[in-house]
DNA sequence: GAACGAGACTGACAGGGAGTCAGTAGAATG
DNA sequence: CATTCTACTGACTCCCTGTCAGTCTCGTTC
């Protein structure tokens, strides 16, 4: 309830104007209420993250397990998260410019993006093994590299109602993890 | 001299802990002479911003003009970027943690890194007009990928006491984007 | 059906940082 | 010496935060 209202008033103001009051203006109740739920504002998003991070994990498990030639793959696993936040696009952007105002958010979220390093890490790891990759690359740091590039893509092409177009996104993240992790030059 | 004292807390401290009355305990000065100086804190970082863009501008405009070797080349620039951020990592971190904080100076950020876009933008324009790079790549998206990738792990890197390695970070970069910009595959 | 306890909610408060403004002190100018 | 200008400050208001004592409602128990 509140967490809808919060959301829907992140489609049409930035985070730095949700406050409290304001949001709990659109439920009826009082601001008081508003700390029956929620430690703080940013207790609030961090629990936004969580729904989020939930949808997110769901749409790319099939990257690390699938058979399907590596272009493909990449390219639906890309896709799927393109399409989450193409539908949750303001809330990841208030996730990123909120975090740098708490300490316990900032630690989650860079929890959550640690998460995505190791999982990536892993699978470049499991294909270089398998001479996909190139062992001259190394991991952790593309892994690194490639989700900080992602997040920032997204958060920009989608975080506000005016959003990019999602196929042009997506190629542009495409190309580049193609290009650093298969490319032989 | 306050824009000194701001810098010198920023190395110890975040972003969300610089407030007009800690700033100016560590000058001598009483909290509303800060307002003489500065329409606020956002209005502070903002010079910060104006001084450190040209400290950037001067290291990276050789690449605009050279002819040596496309690798060396980039690999210079990129470098000289690294230790800019080297320097002055805690500063380039608060500019972009205080960005969204402020209107103002979003916008005054979002400037700066579309500069970069258009240098960028118009290098690989040049150089898909010579045969260098391929017809394929889309110019400006790929150079806003390449650009907010920098930012991303140029903040990350050095933006704290605890620094990465210039070295590897440079490394890193470097590899993403001759692989993204020169790569055949 | 009266008494009770739990949960949901609120009015009113204190705290703290922001920004403003009238006014002071001291140097510079005539 | 009088005047003006600049740098600075004490004190104020504003707004948002977080808390707490107290109310209201409702299901449970005897």
């Amino acid at each position: 309830m509140i967490m809808d209202a919060a959301v829907e008033f992140l489609w049409d103001h930035p985070y730095r104007e949700l406050t409290a009051g304001k949001l709990m203006e659109q439920t009826g109740l009082s601001r008081p209420a508003f700390y029956q739920y929620f430690k703080n504002v940013q207790d609030l998003i961090q629990k936004l993250l969580l729904d989020l991070q939930t949808e997110m994990v769901s749409v790319s498990s099939p990257w690390l397990t699938t058979d399907a030639p590596r272009r493909k793959a990449l390219w639906e696993t890309l896709g799927g998260i393109v399409e989450v936040c193409v539908r949750n696009g303001p809330v990841f952007r208030a996730i990123v410019e909120a975090a740098p105002t708490d300490q316990e958010l900032e630690s989650a979220w860079n929890a959550f993006m640690q998460g995505w390093d190791e999982a990536v890490s892993a699978r470049i790891k499991l294909e270089q093994s398998q001479g996909a990759i190139d062992q001259s690359i190394d991991g952790p740091s593309m892994a690194h590299a490639l989700n900080r590039l992602d997040a920032a893509l997204l958060v920009d092409g989608f975080g506000r109602r005016d959003q990019a177009d999602p196929e042009h996104v997506l190629k542009t993240i495409h190309t580049i993890w193609m290009r650093s992790l298969y490319c032989s030059d």
